[in-house]
DNA sequence: AAGGTGATGTCAGTCACTGACAAGGGGTGA
DNA sequence: TCACCCCTTGTCAGTGACTGACATCACCTT
């Protein structure tokens, strides 16, 4: 539907009715309307949380979380056909892109406090993750965009762009 | 009028009556209830992009980023007694927290655009621009919540804290 | 069979925000 | 000086997101 008409142009009635529900009951399951395009978040951190854990402790902050988001990227790979439009919806309405936003730093959070679980200083976890997020988020936001080939050889690059950096 | 009763609890109503003008003078002049809030944005930006201006030509990037974000924090400094109370009003509402993220990542933008004006490659400079905002937001945050001497040393610790990271 | 629980519907209300139109006020050219 | 114009503001009515209170109903337990 949003893909149609635009996000702003459906109305909370319209998706509740599409849904065969009450707007009151759409507001029950969505804290907001927006939300219903932010489900999948949860899944993904408890991916990348998992694939944390199986990383050997010794390795440094970033490459943990590097390690990490290469394990999911077949999930990624495997959810485009869903995630493509989605994120032309989001591309196209300015308060999703707020909301993406915040969602990212929330499972930077949520990265952070892993790294800090494996015994890595607090702010030193917290720079690790918001940087590794950046990056993340950047990545896989190209990837969604333009036609390409694969997320973990785009991943390599710009680990390789971010080392160049410094 | 946030601070006292909190952001969530003052209607725009009450603060256009409290401006002396109509509600709808009040939308006239901002698009948003939150703006009100981000209007100074402006003038930070256009200090960062005069001091890169400052900045050698051939300084790698994240060191032109670092030493814009040292020129400007005189003028945090002297801000401080209004961003502070400014700054608990955003901290206890999360949707002013979004619309925060969503500016600092326009402000972001517009560092990798001025980085690209200098030479440095597309993809290079938005890496760095995200990055160096990453920081600035993060060492401003800490700098206004907990009682602390002095932004720029804070940034020199934080700058030290990147780099020991890769 | 009685009672409790959780999900849903209904209804009324608040509030952010918008479009359309009217009204003043101040500057400009004839 | 006066007519005209532009810019700002007020007024009003409307839409749509979201919320609280209460009723209903299915299902499960005892």
């Amino acid at each position: 539907m949003f893909g149609k008409q635009g996000f702003d142009n459906t109305t909370a009635a319209e998706i509740a009715a599409h849904a065969g529900v009450t707007e009151r009951t759409f507001f029950r399951h969505f804290a907001d309307k927006r939300e219903v395009l932010f489900d999948g978040q949860a899944v993904l951190l408890e991916a990348l949380l998992a694939a944390i854990e199986k990383v050997p402790q010794d390795a440094p902050p970033l490459d943990t979380l590097f390690r990490a988001f290469r394990s999911v990227c077949p999930l990624l790979e495997a959810n485009r056909p869903f995630s493509e439009p989605r994120q032309a919806v989001i591309s196209a309405t300015p308060s999703l892109q707020e909301r993406e936003r915040a969602k990212t730093a929330a499972l930077a959070e949520a990265l952070a406090e892993a790294l800090r679980a494996r015994g890595v200083p607090d702010e030193r976890a917290a720079f690790a993750a918001q940087i590794g997020m950046t990056v993340f988020a950047h990545v896989t936001v190209a990837w969604l965009n333009e036609a390409s080939p694969d997320l973990a050889e785009r991943l390599d690059r710009a680990e390789e762009d971010l080392r160049s950096l410094m």
